[in-house]
DNA sequence: ACTACCCGCGAAACCGCTTTCACGAGGTCT
DNA sequence: AGACCTCGTGAAAGCGGTTTCGCGGGTAGT
């Protein structure tokens, strides 16, 4: 029941024949240690199998080795895989320097509740923000000097580093496809508008039609939320209003795959009639049929970037936000 | 740049004009200061919007406040949502009593590894892991005393508490459903054998049919690993060899979708030819044509379970192992 | 009234590591 | 040779709480 006491310091010191201090700047990498006495420091240490307890070193550092990984919990987030493996990303991406991912999942609405109450405990040396529905916790954040990473765009342009997927290019190049294609009648079915993703994808969708000189009809821009009923919805409306359409560039999969369903419930043929592009190359973009044609984020990479952005933030270097590219999964529905 | 210094007892305790023992006290909820002197302190610390520095507590009481949720990351587990959500779970209950999660996503192979490593290093209070491909690392560590708790049923009788959803009674039902239904010929796809879940759910099958007096032909038990390929790939070859197959029980969703596609694609009817059933509920389930008929488990409640065992043992409480129940819900695919 | 307890509380040690500071040895520059 | 540095090192002062210990006063027992 007893774990045998741990060593300290003390004991490191006294094997080793060195001060504790000496000690200290060998296991902290101090340069300016005599090699013979770094030598005989690491000797003890393998000897008694010394590791540091970390907490005593965090209270005399001030720095813990805690980072901490915000979920808005409003968007149920993690019910979608996509923020899990960013979440694992991320995590990789900190434990190889020796940092550990602290999980926060709770509603960040207000600048005043748990999370910020812990976040400026300083008892996390950064915090990395999935989604931020508002930008308030942050900005009140960033008088504390506290590094953070912000996981999708900003809304407003605080300076703050964010990693984000190329929205706007993946909505462009899905939409190009529908065109080069021969689509004519282009319909979007946006993602929940409050955020930024979903304005830059709409964007997206904007230019490419730009391009070709034409206006897409304002009855062709449905504003979704992500769901795969609001894609339902939206299609089943589209279909009414619009029997001609013969293109729809969803902002997820999810809705791409309620477009899909309904197109096919209503009797048209995908992708002869109408074609489908989604956007994340989610699982589910492989389980319907015809299988979806999509813009694929690479997700892995973004929670890779999180975390390397918080790395070069906490060693004082100079950091830019890193946008991710994506790339066009060519399938059956377009 | 520079945050305010914030107050520590020392303040505190000239403000409330007591000793920082009792503040101590008062803030650690010992009964035994005179109610007086603790509203002092507790007007002291509102009015100085006091935070304890818990690296500094951690330090001085040996409790970390920090659970480890560990998970192996061999499963890629995050690329399901299924883990998300029980972690998200877990991190709740958690973060109601004061604790907070610290994820390690890492394949937990060895004993000696960097986990085992921060583990024993008294850093955290606790430990919650994920679907243990080997017990060797939990066993090792009871020797620590370290609390724990395993999600999904050890592989040996390891004398930690558990939580696990009721797989065996699961599948029991949903195959029991499949008979009922009228299926003759039923095909089960496990998940990987290496986890007990799998073969729990392997038993559930073969229980329902043994009570039919029926025994499974060999050639029906298909060994999957709970991916959509495999489900894909395993449906397929049960359809080359058992052209006449009308029921198929997959141990996920995930499974499921992928056979529902390869009986449509070989142009089988779902549900009047073959009769599909899944396990989880995921959202999966609901995005299929038609939708899937499943056992659903409650995820949420898995991992609220996990948390409040952990709570339980930190409070020297006795616990059980707590198995939580199942429910089919029938949607078109049987 | 006298001893025996109990209770609330403060002083001080302590948790294990980091970091400042100062000191002695050896080197350099005039 | 003396003044001035530089470099490696140890002593010691924290970091901000928790906890043990013992004291003084009030209560109870006889």
């Amino acid at each position: 029941m007893t774990p045998p006491p741990r060593p300290t310091y003390t004991v490191i010191a006294k094997e080793a024949g060195v001060s504790e201090a000496t000690v200290s700047r060998v296991l902290n990498g101090d340069e300016s240690v005599h090699p013979d006495r770094a030598k005989r420091v690491h000797e003890a240490v393998d000897k008694l199998g010394y590791r540091k307890n970390r907490v005593a070193s965090a209270l005399a550092s001030g720095r813990s080795g805690l980072i901490a990984v915000v979920i808005d919990d409003d968007l149920s987030v993690f019910s979608d895989p996509f923020w899990g493996t960013v979440t694992s990303g991320v995590s990789r991406i900190l434990s190889e320097n020796g940092l550990h991912t602290v999980l926060m999942v709770s509603p960040v609405g207000s600048v005043d509740g748990g999370v910020a109450h812990y976040l400026k405990s300083g008892e996390v040396d950064g915090a990395i923000f999935f989604v931020l529905h508002s930008d308030a916790l942050v900005n009140n954040l960033k008088k504390t000097g506290l590094p953070m990473v912000i996981t999708g765009t900003p809304h407003s342009s605080l300076d703050i580093p964010f990693v984000d997927t190329d929205n706007f290019g993946g909505a462009y190049t899905g939409t190009k496809h529908l065109i080069n294609q021969g689509c004519e009648k282009i319909a979007i079915i946006t993602g929940d508008i409050g955020t930024t993703a979903a304005k830059q994808r709409l964007d997206g969708y904007l230019q490419a039609f730009r391009e070709t000189g034409r206006v897409p009809a304002k009855g062709l821009i449905c504003e979704g939320d992500y769901s795969l009923a609001s894609g339902m919805d939206h299609t089943r409306k589209l279909l009414e209003q619009h029997p001609d359409i013969d293109g729809i560039f969803a902002s997820n999969d999810l809705m791409a795959a309620g477009a899909v369903t309904v197109l096919q419930d209503m009797g048209k043929l995908v992708p002869e009639e109408v074609k489908v592009v989604g956007f994340d190359d989610a699982l589910i973009a492989q389980t319907t049929r015809p299988a979806l044609t999509t813009v694929r984020q690479d997700v892995v990479a973004l929670g890779e970037a999180a975390g390397t952005l918080m790395i070069a933030q906490l060693n004082g270097e100079d950091v830019q936000p890193i946008i991710t590219t994506t790339e066009l999964i060519i399938r059956g529905s377009a």
